[in-house]
DNA sequence: TACGACTTCGCAAAGCTTTGCACCCTCAAA
DNA sequence: TTTGAGGGTGCAAAGCTTTGCGAAGTCGTA
């Protein structure tokens, strides 16, 4: 704490009244005479007085603090989604304190449990990768903690929580990639416990079923979000003895690291292989060839989060919401196999050389 | 604050004793009886008892809160700094709470106010590149308040600091590309306040001097630092009667728009332009052709900046350090112009179907 | 028996704010 | 002159923790 902020007490000294005078004064309080008042305000507009949060804090039990767990704060996808948190936290006078859980589970437990010795008002959590059981809510919940949860939820029917039309987009990935004619439609999946993973394939299963494709168990990946991790389910792909001509990945970072290995490999994109993303990060554009993707509203998710967080204040028994941002695909070049088909031999000629 | 906390006087009511026992006989203090002693601690871990920190903030004067300011929360650079940050300052049991400018002055202006008035114990800000004027930082340095710049900085004799060895690594740079044979070197620049601007545009010219390149006006750009800025910044550069086969780019930001302004006006990487960037973020090697850019230690220059904070929260009164940390320059595709020469005209026959 | 010493604990203040209640003073009316 | 009203302020508690100092109780010793 800063080394000199002016209290009550020193403008109530400095006047010669009392300190119950001085509150009173500074919020018009009629039994304050109107000179009195005036000389109050004037006095601490000058000496540049403001009321001591953790005086407030204590005395209203409460903190204006809402804590926020993420997997990281480096992947874009999540600074963006704590922008749109911290946008609308500050409209109603909150700060939001950010831990990140580095996808681990213990990590992620340990956060919950500090923050709320900190005396947040509640959490905004989006769950680790590692994250499969859920106990350490179960203080929030029981004690109506305010809670949200983000893209990677549970306990939806107890809890209020954001999340993209994951079935949805990834459903209408696979038909896009049919369009495209591409029949072996590959999908790289993150962690089975996440529900992104769970829901985003299932829709990859409904997408394969509306177009009559057969189901192949070879042609799902299992990655752990980490690039590393993409690269290898992605090489194992490529070295099928008939490898998939299209990829979707469960992120955009998951389709970069495929980016490169397809390349490695010698294949062109999308005449070899098509691919797909998820969240469209700004560098879908940059990517070469630039990458289609599904349209996250991150920053929007995050406002979102926050106003039902804010709700959850007002009224912390109500039942909880489940939010479905609407996502929608943008298509680029790393998808389009039409008229182009013609290109194909020539380009793959000159690809490694780049 | 969460609905029931225990404090100090529940327990103290539920073993029949004073508040001021139970607290001595949880640190141990010798003055209470050994079997006291233990049933209070055995209590306070059976209900969970934590010492509220608003309490102690009050009596301590201190709230284990840093104040961190940033331009924006999205850019890669400015998270993983954060995330260094907040490393440090987790290991040392404090928090940290964001602000984000969105590079507007004003902006700056309030967040620091609104911190200070949330007592946090100090700042550690990078500024907004509107920022010219640095009167707000005064009470700060003043009242002796924990104050620490990075990356963008100012008043660096009587603030702390950590930098990048900005002036250096952008003569680098330039000798690289002359050691590639480019003889044209353009370098858009960011906003002429920042210290980051100044300094790689300084390197720059001691880069053009050390090859004994004539200095041209013309192939100086300028923008903000928005993609659009530095797409309209690129243009112009483009559309010069000679333009340049280089550009150096003020962050990676700028470069990947310049690059796809590049590709769009039919010109080829490196062939036709080469390309180096600063901060090397992840994208630099999934864009194609690969980056060329300056590394820039982000995660631990965020450490450093929390050390720096904490050193001064020991000592205030120091002379402020001024850290600068090593960059190094990674040499991908986007500026090797050697044997690969011949490729030139044929690849930019098929650049623009891409 | 009485007093000093030691053990074991509680009171109260400080840090800051809000607010119900009590108090004092002035002035007017009875 | 007394009483009542009403305006203008102050006291104190509550929210939670720490800690100096004082107090109570138990023994042992003179």
């Amino acid at each position: 704490m800063a080394k000199r902020h002016v209290s009550l007490k020193d403008l109530a000294a400095e006047l010669n009244v009392s300190i119950s005078t001085v509150s009173r004064a500074l919020k018009n309080h009629p039994d304050i005479s109107a000179e009195l008042t005036r000389k109050v305000q004037e006095l601490a507009r000058a000496r540049n007085y403001t009321p001591n949060p953790l005086a407030m804090g204590l005395l209203r039990q409460e903190t204006r603090m809402i804590g926020v767990i993420v997997p990281d704060l480096v992947t874009h996808f999540f600074s963006s989604v704590i922008s749109g948190i911290e946008f609308v936290a500050k409209q109603n006078g909150y700060y939001i304190l950010i831990s990140s859980s580095n996808e681990s589970y213990e990590k992620e437990v340990e956060s919950v449990k500090n923050l709320l010795n900190t005396r947040v008002e509640g959490l905004i959590v989006c769950l680790s990768q590692e994250t499969k059981i859920f106990d350490h809510f179960d203080a929030l919940i029981n004690n109506e903690i305010p809670l949200v949860f983000f893209d990677r939820v549970c306990r939806t029917d107890e809890v209020p929580s954001v999340v993209a039309d994951n079935a949805e987009a990834a459903r209408q990935v696979t038909r896009h990639f049919y369009e495209n004619g591409c029949r072996r439609i590959a999908y790289i999946n993150g962690p089975g416990q996440l529900s992104i993973s769970k829901l985003r394939y299932e829709g990859y299963l409904q997408g394969l079923q509306d177009c009559n494709l057969p189901f192949d168990k070879e042609l799902v990946g299992h990655c752990n979000l980490s690039t590393e991790d993409a690269s290898v389910a992605t090489r194992k792909l490529l070295r099928l003895k008939n490898h998939p001509d299209a990829i979707f990945g469960i992120n955009d970072t998951v389709i970069f690291a495929a980016m490169r290995e397809i390349k490695h490999f010698g294949l062109t994109i999308p005449a070899d292989i098509a691919l797909i993303g998820f969240t469209d990060e700004f560098h879908s554009t940059v990517v070469e060839p630039s990458l289609t993707s599904i349209t996250h509203p991150t920053f929007e998710m995050g406002k979102e989060a926050a106003r039902l967080f804010f709700e959850r204040i007002q009224n912390p028994t109500a039942p909880p919401q489940q939010i479905e941002m609407k996502t929608s695909l943008v298509i680029r070049n790393s998808s389009k196999r039409n008229k182009r088909f013609s290109f194909r031999l020539k380009i793959r000629i000159f690809a490694p050389t780049f």
